[in-house]
DNA sequence: AAAATAAGTTACTCAAAAGTAGAAAAGGCG
DNA sequence: CGCCTTTTCTACTTTTGAGTAACTTATTTT
């Protein structure tokens, strides 16, 4: 008779290992919101594990510290970020629409927990080698929209005189989502982006 | 003989009273300085007294406490940004033209420490009535671009579907002017604004 | 010259929040 | 059961920086 993979204690380690992980995954996810809401420095962790319903030392059972708490938000917002690429990724589409694609997503990312740590926490809260990777993924987001505005003025969907700096005109036009405070809008915010987006397309001189 | 002027002890007391006024903003004009490139919490009076070539006790000789300093540089900056309105009064121009005076201006003050802070350091951070104070100034700033936005619209030179999103969107995109770490940029500010600018009024599509 | 006032300093207190040591549950496993 | 590992807690220590008390020095006024 095969032993059964439900008592194998291989099996179980794995479950723990998983179960460990989802708790540090709450952790994190419980830090983006309060740091998100509160910013990084007025944000206590003690609020952080009240709202799991723990005691601050559990926090430090799944994180080093406070500051790594941070890294882990900010670089899983940049990476859910730079995800949005896959959004961009249809070759039959021009330039602006590959663009504006993207631009949807970002959108919705950043009107999230983690997209908000990202976008509105200055990495110089970050020290030394988490600062320096942060900024690295920030440049991959930075060329991927310019790549994108580069190959729309190639194809003649985009109308632009320097994609550097109208990458980081569209960026800062959407960071500034995360700006509103929640509530403030009035508006969903897939709705509010798609407002955004539509102003940065079209500009605000009639045609 | 007549006393001279220089000789009354009321003119004096009007020298030091106004040497005083100088101290004070030298003293705002630092802490201005320190937030916007530290970020509030992260920068210590310590250091704002330091760049002064004094001693942290003498800030507060004049002013009452870190939060009355940061609100009187949050302050000072909307205030600029609100004067800005000053280079939207041409009644013979059109909304649009008025719209991108005003814009103009708007960067050149978000250029500044000032402007900076006003701009990038949350009002969250202020309690109480001085932040009810700063909303209330932003609500002025706002409408008056949406005015500008309005006005643009009824006499057809801006296209704009909702003036209550676009001005935000508007201001959304030049305050993240702010975020530029200074020397990032490679451009001069007011060379960088002049893009953001071109980009929001001509759109991403060809015309 | 003496008194009063202004301006600034040294040397502290105090509070808040990060971070830690070590005990205590909780649960699996021989 | 009794041992071992994992997880969480209580009860601290430590650090940082805001804010203050009380003294010193310079200046002005009477």
């Amino acid at each position: 008779m095969a032993r059964t993979a439900i008592d194998s204690p291989w099996k179980k380690e794995a479950e723990r290992k998983q179960e460990r992980a989802l708790k540090r995954e709450a952790v994190l996810a419980a830090a983006a919101h309060v740091f998100s809401e509160w910013g990084y420095h007025r944000a206590s962790l003690d609020e952080v594990a009240r709202v799991l319903n723990v005691t601050k030392p559990t926090l430090y059972y799944y994180f080093k510290n406070k500051e790594a708490m941070l890294f882990a938000c900010i670089q899983h917002g940049l990476d859910r970020l730079d995800a949005a690429a896959d959004f961009a990724d249809d070759a039959r589409a021009s330039g602006m629409e590959r663009l504006v694609a993207y631009l949807r997503r970002y959108a919705a990312v950043i009107d999230s927990d983690f997209g908000r740590c990202a976008v509105r926490i200055s990495d110089t809260e970050l020290s030394g080698q988490s600062r320096k990777k942060v900024r690295r993924i920030k440049g991959v987001i930075d060329r991927q929209i310019r790549a994108l505005v580069s190959a729309g003025i190639e194809d003649g969907s985009i109308a632009s005189s320097d994609p550097k700096v109208t990458a980081f005109a569209l960026a800062g036009a959407l960071n500034s989502i995360g700006q509103w405070p929640p509530g403030e809008a009035s508006l969903p915010g897939v709705k509010l982006a798609d407002e955004y987006i539509a102003l940065l397309v079209q500009g605000l001189a009639p045609r």
